[in-house]
Order: structure tokens, then C-alpha cells, then sequence
DNA sequence: GACTAACCTGAAACCGGTTTCATTGCAAGT
DNA sequence: ACTTGCAATGAAACCGGTTTCAGGTTAGTC
């Protein structure tokens, strides 16, 4: 706002009767400047209105203040809650980010990933995506990247994510611990990571309760509401007995309440429920869902800032935050 | 991605055997090349892998093909679908978006405006906002601005938003048709334009069917889930009769759906209810949210488009996208 | 008083493109 | 044959900063 943005270094120079290098000098802190100069320069700022051309400072210092993140329009609120982390933790630091979306199609990431090089992006925050690791390893050695959501061997301290495995095995063990032993799994995306190991802690949950394992139980969907509406659809035309249902994650959660009303099943009495991500919605569901809360704005913040002290070469530590079971009125004690 | 990105237009230069002139040329279709020239230059830009260095471009073009978009984090999803369809809407046209957050707050969002100048942005899409429209009415002078979902007087064909009044006449029309009378309406944030004119056609629908406006009805809250539960708990524990609810939003209708069926009423048997945004829970809540569908994704795209043409001095169109009603089994005739 | 080190400072090169300007070659007009 | 006009192209200036380099001061040391 205020002036116009055609204010140059070389303007505050001449105001201030110095050369264009002192009144980059002081912008940058760089190296020492006489104090008189120094306020002459900062004054001839003030009245000017000088805001310091960005491309100009990044073609010519290398770096763009700007860090690339490649986000997933998956629908899922989780992927949009990590962009608003990302963006809450570059809030004064000087850094913008500039988001591509690679629609977890691996053309168009790379592709985005492209544009974002183009643009000479100081840092790449990855968030999710299919992009092969060797590619990802290669993109390391030119430019600082973080990937999210996604767990990548040897990318230690570089990847932030969930134990999925683990998320897994605590939303079953919780129905288990009231009871059922008949739960349907309603499995995301099958070439989803996420999917596969949320599906593996399924497993593993029920093995230890010396359960059986039921294919008949599996179904397998998409992240969407309209999938808990087949899934339920499915399991109930194909005669399958359940008394409980893990959802890949809220939404398929909702559709399935949805079928599950439809086929004059209540949630709980009849049937348990329990979500995933613990998205805003689910605890005003009707009944409020249990689900397993993703810290998704924590993790985008972690992310963020982790990505600023790589670029400054700074220590940091990138933890894997922990999934925890939110405990609403979507399950019940199995009679 | 491959090669190192330090590829210069003077590497292509030499490399076809022509001058950097010659290759800006071909690159930006600028004036005509030779054929044979012309294809030497792609060949080593092929074997090179050249990308363009943005920042360079953007000093010495005076464009930076970025567009600063400054969005509202209110949380609601409204405004993450706007924010898809600017993306979705840029895509392939060269411009990236770059998105700033304004927190509904005056000051955060002139700061955030000022970084978007500073970064030389070739045009601005505001959506929503406070900034109050003498200070946009100098920023327009400055650079191309269309502003998104907010009416803006002498802004006509750079403004695009919804007609609130009429939505909230249909809505309330829509539950006296089904022979309601007493309709609560839990309005969204006092000071945001969007409630208030929705209120003005809810009023305007109530006069037309004859109805006495009663402000026992009305609920002044925000845009939250937890808005909704207070509305309806305020609504019973003061003894209001009312057999329908116009919501100021989806999270809200779902909030008030929990809190009536923590009453022991029914929706829509006992309670009709009425949403707005027609976000994708809406479609699986039990029942199914009848709601006011907004064409956000759409606008958001009709907007990023619309603004690629003003920079281009193109002639385009910018209407004002209508809101529908969207019927699904949340409200029923009064009996 | 001479010598050196540390500190300031301006001139100039540079970052990687775009654009203006001048030059050349060649076909068309008279 | 002699302009005239246009298409193609390279040289060079320029965009607005950062950074190197080379003085010029000033202060400190013997």
C-alpha cells in the first residue's frame, strides 16, 4: 500500500547521499555502516516508501524468500489443515510459500515440482504425493526438502508423519476393547501408503486379540463420502456380519453412517464407528464420532519451520507427532 | 527436475549457435525467428534442460507472472473451495498463485497486501476481507484487482460474489412453502456482510408471506459448529417455539442438528433445517443437509480467469453466480 | 613518525533474462 | 538500376538489487 512500488535502492542512495551498495548494506545488515549513514538511509526508507524489489534480490543474491510446497487436493480437510500450518509457521519469517497442487498424480507433480524450480524456490516442502523416491533423492541434493506426510527411508529428520501403523492398531484395539470382534475395515485408496499401513495396524491389533482375520470385512474404497455409503451397501447386500466399522477416515465415516441410517442401523447401539483425522465436522456428527485426531496444522507448522533453519543451515529436530484416539459417542460396549 | 537448474538462455545461445536476443525470442514467440534457427534453439533447450529463471524474467519483463490471492482463513470451507478454483482456474495459464492469509483482520491484511507489491504481483484477488474500499480503490490504480465474494459499489465487472439477500429469501421461502412459520435464523458473524444480507432476505421473505418478524428468532453468532448447539440450546432454554432453523452455514446447521438431537427432536420431523455453503458433508449428514449451494470452486476459477484477461487487456465477463437450492431431506412440511 | 590492521565506502561487475536499436540481406516497386 | 520496405538477427542497454574489489580513513603499535 502507500506510495507506489516504483521506489529503487538508488532513489534511497541519491535521498541519502550514499552509494546504492551502503543502502544495501543496511537493508541486509551485511557488514557495518556509520551510524549517521545508517539513519540517513533508514529515514530516505521511511519517506520514500521503499519496498525492496523481490525479483531483483533474488536474481541477484540466489535465494527468493519463497519456498515451494506441492500440496494434494485429495479433498481430504487434512491435506488443506497441513497448508494452513505450513502457512502459520512461515508467519514472520520472512519466507512466502507458493503452492502447486500435484493432484497425487505423479505427471503433474513432477511437473509442478517443474514450475516450482523455475521460479528458484529456496526449499520444497513436499506434502504427501507419489513422486519415486529416487527422483525425490536427486531433487535433495540441489535444494533443501521436506517431505510430509509420507515416510521415506534414509530421509530421516527430513520427513514429518504419522505412525499409521500404530493409528491403526489403536482405533481396532479401542473396538476390540468393547467387544467386537466382527469390524469392517473400509480401506482408502488402494495404492495409498497411508491406506496400507492403517490396514497392517488393523491387522496386527486384531492377531494379538487372537481374532480371525475376514476378507468378507475388507472393502475396498476411496477417501470420499460416497464410499462409506457403497462400503456399507456392500457388506450389508453381501450378508456380511459386523457389529463395528473403521473408516479410512471421517468423510467415508459419515457416508457410512449415512448407509448405515438408511438400513435402520443406529450408530452406536447397533453398530460402532470410528473415524480418522478428526476432521472440524466430526464432533458435531450426530452421534459426535470417535475418531483418531491427525495433528495435521501442528504438523504443516513443524514443517514449516524446520524448513527455515535447513535453509539457514540451523539445527533442528523434525518429530513424528503422535495420532491420538478422540473419544466421542460413535462407539459402544458390544452386548 | 533433471539437469542442474543453472542453465542459462546464454548456454542455449551458444549451444545453437545464435544470440541470447534469438532465444528470448523463440521463447516468448516475441517477433519472428528463422525456422531453422527456431528449431536449434528448441533442440538445445531440450538437450539442456533449460527452465527460465523466473526472478530474471520478472526484473527485466516487469512482470512476475504471479498472482497475489488474500484469503480469509475463517475456517469456513467456503473459502479453501475459492482458493481450489483460483488454482484450478490458473492452471496452464503461466501465472502461479501466491496466497497470503488476512485473518478477517484489517491489519493483517494490509501488511499481507504489502508483501504481495513487494513481490511484484501482476495482479490481486482479494476474497473476502475488510479492507475498506477507499484504500482498494487506490490499490486498483495500482494494479489489476478483482475481489472475490464482496460487494463492492463502482466495482461492477471487477467483483464477483453472490447475491445474499436472494439466497436467504430462497432458503426462507423454501421452509414457508413447506408451511413454516416460526423459523429461527442463527445469523454468522454480526459485522460480516454476508449474515447481514442473508438476514435482509430472510426478513423480506417473512413480509411477503405475511409473517410478523420476531426477534426471539433470531440468533446472533458466528460461523462455528459450536454456534450452532449454543443457538439451539438458547433457542429451548428460552422457551422460543420455532419448527424450523436457517442456518448461517453448514457447520453451523450441523452444530444445531446435534444439540435438537440432544433435545430428543427429530430433524426433519419435528425441526426443519436449512444450511448454506453446501460443503461435502453436507450431502451425508443424517439426514441430508437441504441447503444453499454456492458455486465456490466456480467462482474461484471464473475469477482467476477474469483476471489473466484484465492483465492481458481482454475483454471478459464477470457475472454474479446464482446460489441454489439444494433439496435434500432435511426439511419437511409442518403437519 | 612510519607501518599495519580494521573499518567504511563507492565503483563496478554480475545475476539472467527482455527490449531497443542498428545492421544486413533480400525481394518488391518504379 | 535505385530506392524502399520488411524480415531476421546480434549488440548493447537495462531491470534493481548483491557482492567483490580496491581505495581512503582512522586508530593502534613500536
Amino acid at each position: 500500500m502507500q506510495q507506489r512500488g516504483d521506489t529503487t535502492i538508488q532513489d534511497i542512495a541519491d535521498h541519502a547521499r550514499v552509494s546504492k551498495s551502503t543502502v544495501s548494506r543496511v537493508l541486509n545488515k551485511s557488514s557495518s555502516v556509520n551510524e549517521d549513514k545508517r539513519t540517513a538511509v533508514l529515514k530516505a526508507m521511511q519517506t520514500l516508501g521503499f519496498e525492496p524489489n523481490l525479483a531483483a534480490r533474488s536474481l541477484a543474491g540466489g535465494r527468493s524468500m519463497t519456498l515451494g510446497v506441492l500440496t494434494q487436493n485429495i479433498g481430504s480437510p487434512f491435506y488443506d489443515a497441513l497448508a494452513q500450518g505450513v502457512i502459520r509457521g512461515l508467519a514472520g519469517t520472512g519466507y512466502s510459500p507458493l503452492f502447486v497442487d500435484g493432484q497425487w498424480q505423479q505427471s503433474t507433480e513432477t511437473e509442478s515440482i517443474r514450475t516450482l524450480i523455475g521460479r528458484r524456490v529456496d526449499g520444497l516442502l513436499l506434502i504427501g504425493g507419489d513422486v519415486p523416491v529416487d527422483q525425490l533423492n536427486k531433487l535433495r541434493e540441489r535444494l533443501p526438502t521436506i517431505v510430509v506426510a509420507r515416510e521415506l527411508v534414509g530421509w530421516e529428520n527430513h520427513c514429518i508423519h504419522v505412525d499409521n501403523v500404530q493409528a491403526g492398531y489403536v482405533a481396532t484395539k479401542h473396538l476390540i476393547s468393547h467387544g467386537h470382534e466382527r469390524i469392517a475395515l473400509l480401506r482408502g485408496i488402494k495404492e495409498h501408503p497411508d491406506a496400507t499401513q492403517r490396514f497392517e495396524g488393523y491387522v496386527k491389533a486384531l492377531k494379538e486379540a487372537g481374532i480371525d482375520f475376514d476378507s468378507d470385512l475388507i472393502y475396498q474404497g476411496d477417501f470420499s463420502g460416497q464410499s462409506g455409503v457403497m462400503a456399507v451397501n456392500s457388506l450389508i447386500s453381501r450378508g456380511v456380519h459386523f457389529t463395528a466399522i473403521f473408516a479410512a477416515n471421517d468423510m467415508v465415516a459419515f457416508g457410512a453412517r449415512l448407509a448405515l441410517s438408511r438400513h435402520g442401523l443406529r450408530v452406536p447401539e447397533d453398530i460402532s464407528l470410528v473415524g480418522f483425522d478428526d476432521q472440524a465436522e466430526a464432533a458435531f456428527a450426530t452421534p459426535p464420532l470417535t475418531t483418531m485426531k491427525q495433528p495435521a496444522v501442528e504438523m504443516g507448522e513443524a514443517a514449516a519451520q524446520a524448513m527455515v533453519k535447513l535453509i539457514h543451515n540451523e539445527q533442528y529436530e523434525l518429530a513424528c507427532s503422535p495420532v491420538e484416539l478422540q473419544i466421542r459417542e460413535s462407539v459402544a460396549r458390544l452386548r
